[in-house]
DNA sequence: GCCAACGTTGGC
DNA sequence: GCCAACGTTGGC
């Protein structure tokens, strides 16, 4: 039977110097371990098999470079062991996008004045609305 | 390099 | 429970 549970969308910072889109589709995987803030541990708990994550470059690109998925739901963060308040997720990349979505791309499309990385930009992991996520789409798609 | 935003810590 | 001090993130 369909699922009663829609895909939801998501948007995960990375900067690249740390760990690059790159990098990620090298692995083939990624643990997203290392999120120190209850609001995005919150976000990483709410993520489903399937939901689809937009992988975006903090500090250096300041850009959407591509689309993941989540492979893995939440489990208690293995590198702190003693601390059960922190969870990961697992990534696998789905495709990179044939253009770079910058930061400056996102503030100008007035479909995207709420998105939550420019209204919340400390917030490492942050839900992006089926309309934003299309536009986004779009705009990496866009000729 | 600067600074705004914001989360955390600890004294009271 | 308040708030000052401090640390971190991340855009500019």
């Amino acid at each position: 039977m369909q699922s009663s549970n829609p895909l939801n969308y998501w948007l995960v910072k990375s900067e690249p110097d740390a760990y690059s889109w790159d990098h990620f589709v090298k692995q083939g995987k990624a643990v997203w371990d290392g999120v120190r803030n209850y609001q995005a541990r919150n976000n990483l708990a709410s993520m489903r098999v399937g939901d689809q994550v937009l992988f975006y470059h903090s500090v250096t690109g300041k850009e959407v470079v591509g689309l993941a998925r989540v492979c893995c739901e939440s489990y208690p963060d293995p590198t702190v062991p003693d601390d059960p308040r922190w969870v990961v997720v697992e990534l696998e990349p789905v495709t990179a996008f044939p253009k770079r979505v910058s930061l400056q791309q996102l503030k100008a499309e007035p479909l995207l004045q709420n998105l939550a990385l420019i209204r919340q930009s400390r917030l490492s992991v942050v839900p992006v609305s089926p309309n934003e996520f299309e536009c986004i789409l779009a705009l990496a798609h866009a000729t």
